[in-house]
DNA sequence: ACAATTTCTGAAACCGTTTTCAGGCCGGAT
DNA sequence: ATCCGGCCTGAAAACGGTTTCAGAAATTGT
């Protein structure tokens, strides 16, 4: 019952341990058979824990996201985990809830037990890059920038690109008052996101009130709270921009609460497709990326770079986003906003 | 830049190696504030390689799921990981995409790096559980059995129940044509939500064709095809059981291509929630189920068997689910179906 | 057949911890 | 003062591999 070792490998073998360690390395060694077939009489596996004391090594890596129940991050996990398949290196999963603190716990933990790591931060002045920048630990960062930027590499969307196609996409439609229900603002994407919105607007001398940024801190009750404020306003939007998944449902949810159809009253755009999206009522318009993609492109990118020369330039690749188009914009309603409300159908 | 050893600390505080070990591993030692000064200033982690091969035990724990980005898998790992964050181990999460044969490779690959492990078999008939049995590995299943059951820790949910309570909720509608997407029969969930519904049906005497039980493999694409072929029969469903959570968005576009309307034309109810479920038009009825809760729980059977003497008997745990009623069921259609499939919008 | 290579081998050192073992030092009892 | 037991301590031996080293065996060339 006891796991073999090299050792029993050895003896039943009838040679050295340094033989059976070369063969197993890929030597050519004279016993070849003989080790083979002790191998799997034995059902020998070599302990990684001394494998890895011995070089340095771990084979693992680690993968460290703010919310693995974000179907943007399982994505991401899963694109990742299909690159490791032949690396033949593990995957450590840690979720970190968005927290700046759990974050350093984790990162502190797994340092020691990784050759790399796969980061998304859970915020931008956040200690954890630095951290294992100065452990050595070769790391690539998902999704959002690190404060010592351009030293890390990073794979990131055109979170700017996306917003502002949004907001086009709305103005385009005819639409002049575009709100948005905005993430937090210390994150990569957060910032970013609304920037795109800003500039948009902003490319076309559109001025709004400051009420039409909402906070919704990426949280789907955020969404849901920023929606209602918006529509409570006395000259509410007819147009809004989400900028992410969960907020949108928070958002949609609130929608609905109230009665405001869509697209009739209200056109929404969407940060991040959902299979879902297709099957709403009316199927919803979304900013779409390649999450899976970026995932194993993070990983390819951390793979090559604990291979190669880890000393060379960072990289911080941008992947495209576009504009899904479904549903749910429409032309604005001409009525002002006080009939409009009235005009609802509860 | 070199990761500093036990050694370095043991020599900057002035004492031996053995001391040091002591001291951080709790004996009363004279020399402690020096050592937890060094400790400090070295910013020194004990390396997790040779205390694994020290002791025998890795400090981790494998976490394998067939599916990391379907939401109740997600949910499971967050459960799974807000335990373990207090108990200091960390997570090794290895995805099979419900393939029996990868299942195997990871298994074999994990088992010597972990302490235990918490899996959700791809299939019933598959080896991996045997495996880490004979590898002394102590294991928790989620959500699906193993072959020689009553052998191993398990957290499943009451499929059978749950099945049965959703047609019942058909039944209690009116509806007596009605019809499931069933997942694979070789998975633990497969098998006995499909029992639970013949068993329903069965209660109330009622016969139906064989067609209205249609295999949708656990899959979206599944799902929408199993629905076309539903409402293509000649006289189809009135009512619609779907088995998880992926066919029923399969399903449900399905219904949406066709035009078919809900609750007014087919009656639906889905197994497993999902914060879109209520912003459908209509809000989805569905069989809930506490899911993160069904992972914490897992690792906590995890952590005993871990701790307490790993010989006493098996536990087998089931979880109650329950009916959350919302606007996808209705009474049946009078009008035959022929006339019903002309009288659809599109 | 012999020397010069080349290929293969086992012993031993090492990776960073924990743990056993045999003392060393201390206070208290004699 | 001397001896005893109780704490603490450092040296050394593991844990299971890989790698260096030196030498043995096999191969080559003449």
């Amino acid at each position: 019952m006891k796991t073999p070792t090299i050792t029993d490998v050895a003896q039943e073998a009838g040679v050295s341990v340094s033989t059976v360690s070369r063969h197993l390395r890929g030597d050519r060694v004279r016993a070849a058979e003989r080790i083979n077939s002790a191998v799997a009489r034995l059902r020998y596996r070599p302990s990684p824990a001394a494998q890895s004391l011995k070089s340095g090594k771990t084979g693992a890596i680690a993968l460290v996201v703010p919310d693995i129940t974000n179907p943007f991050f399982a994505a991401v996990v899963r694109g990742a985990e299909s690159i490791t398949v032949q690396g033949g290196h593990t995957i450590f999963l840690a979720n970190t809830d968005e927290s700046d603190d759990r974050e350093a716990e984790v990162v502190e933990d797994l340092i020691t037990r990784v050759d790399g790591m796969l980061l998304a931060p859970a915020s931008e002045n956040n200690p954890s890059p630095q951290r294992l920048a100065d452990a050595g630990v070769p790391t690539v960062l998902i999704d959002r920038e690190a404060p010592s930027t351009g030293r890390f590499d990073t794979v990131l969307i055109d979170n700017h690109g996306g917003a502002r196609a949004a907001v086009e996409h709305l103005l385009s439609n005819g639409h002049e008052r575009i709100a948005t229900i905005a993430g937090t603002v210390d994150s990569t994407p957060g910032r970013f996101r609304l920037e795109g919105y800003r500039d948009a607007l902003a490319a076309h001398s559109i001025e709004l009130p400051p009420e039409f940024v909402q906070p919704g801190g990426f949280k789907e009750h955020g969404g849901y709270q920023s929606m209602l404020r918006l529509l409570a306003l006395p000259d509410p939007p007819t147009g809004v921009f989400v900028a992410n998944n969960t907020m949108t449902i928070g958002a949609l949810r609130a929608i609905k609460d109230i009665g405001v159809r869509i697209p009739d009253d209200l056109s929404v755009v969407g940060f991040d497709d959902h299979p879902f999206s297709e099957i709403l009522d009316p199927p919803l318009t979304v900013i779409d990326r390649p999450m899976e993609e970026q995932g194993a492109l993070a990983m390819r990118m951390l793979l090559s770079r604990m291979s190669n020369d880890s000393s060379r330039n960072s990289r911080r690749v941008v992947l495209d986003v576009r504009l899904t188009e479904r549903a749910s914009c429409g032309p604005p309603r001409s009525v002002p906003m006080g009939a409009r409300r009235k005009a609802v159908r509860v």
